[in-house]
DNA sequence: CTGTGGATTTGCT
DNA sequence: GCAAATCCACAGG
C-alpha cells in the first residue's frame, strides 16, 4: 500500500480546503488581489496546521506597470531583498519593517513582471487558540484582534523572512499554502491603500466588505463596493 | 561607508 | 492623537 504524501508531519488531505492553481497568480495584481478574499492561507510545520481566511488585501504593481506604482518595493528594480517578486508568480515574498515585524506579499504575474499582492488580514480559521497565543493575547481576546493588520498576521501565523520567504504558495507539498474551500464569493469593497505615501489615491485595497476582521480606519467601509468578478 | 526612513503596532497623553 | 521601539535595505557620495 502507498501511504499518503505529507507536509511537514500532516497528511495532504487534513489540510482544509483545496490547492489554488499557479495559474490563478499568473494575472496581474489588480486582478489576483480581489479573488484572493475568501480564500485560505494555510501553514503547517511540525505537525502543527494553522490557517486563516484571507479578509483584507492590497495590490503593488510592477515597475512595468502603466501608471508606475512608487509605493511598491518592486519600483527602483530588483534588488536583493525583492528578487522573489521578479520571479515566477504564487511565491511568498515577506520582508521586515521597523524592524520589529514582518509583512508577506504573494508574487503574480510571471517571471520579470513583479507585480505583487500584501496579505493585510485573516479571520483565523484553524488553530485559533495558537494563533492567539502567538500574538501574546489571552483566550478572552475578540478574535478580530488576532490576525488584522499585516504584521499581526505573520505574527499570529508564525511568518518570517528568514523562515517563509521564498516558499511557493502553489505547491502541495509546501508548509505555506493559498487553498480554496467552499466558502462563497464574499462582497468587496475597494479603497486607497493604507500606510503609504507614494500613489495614495489608487485604488488597490481590496476588503471583505463589513468583516470585523478587517483592519484599519471604518470610514474607508465607504468607498465603492464591487461583486468579486 | 553613512544617512535616512519605512506596505506597523502598541501604549501613553 | 502621537511617538517610541529597533533593524537594515538601499541610495547617494
Amino acid at each position: 500500500m502507498e501511504q499518503e504524501a505529507e507536509v511537514s508531519g500532516r497528511r495532504r488531505s487534513e489540510l482544509p480546503g483545496r490547492l489554488v492553481s499557479r495559474r490563478f497568480f499568473e494575472q496581474s495584481p489588480e486582478t489576483v488581489a480581489p479573488q484572493l478574499l475568501g480564500k485560505l492561507l494555510v501553514s503547517v510545520e511540525a505537525g502543527r496546521i494553522l490557517a486563516g481566511r484571507i479578509v483584507e488585501v492590497e495590490a503593488y504593481l510592477g515597475p512595468h506597470s502603466d501608471p508606475p506604482d512608487p509605493a511598491a518595493h518592486s519600483h527602483r528594480g530588483p534588488t536583493p531583498r525583492n528578487m522573489v517578486l521578479f520571479g515566477p508568480a504564487g511565491y511568498a515574498y515577506v520582508y521586515s519593517i521597523y524592524g520589529l515585524y514582518y509583512c508577506m506579499n504573494i508574487s503574480c504575474e510571471r517571471e520579470g513582471l513583479a507585480g505583487c499582492v500584501l496579505l493585510r488580514a485573516l479571520e483565523p480559521v484553524v488553530g485559533v487558540a495558537e494563533m492567539a497565543r502567538n500574538r501574546g493575547l489571552d483566550e478572552s481576546a475578540p478574535v478580530r484582534m488576532i490576525a488584522s493588520g499585516p504584521s499581526r498576521l505573520c505574527l499570529a501565523l508564525g511568518l518570517t523572512r528568514p523562515g517563509h520567504n521564498g516558499l511557493d504558495v502553489a505547491s502541495a507539498g509546501s508548509s505555506l499554502q493559498v487553498r480554496e474551500d467552499d466558502f462563497a464569493a464574499p462582497e468587496v469593497v475597494v479603497t486607497p491603500r493604507i500606510g503609504i505615501k507614494h500613489a495614495v489615491d489608487l485604488p488597490l485595497r481590496f476588503a471583505v466588505r463589513g468583516h470585523p476582521c478587517v483592519s484599519g480606519p471604518k470610514k474607508l467601509e465607504r468607498w465603492a463596493s464591487n461583486p468579486s468578478t
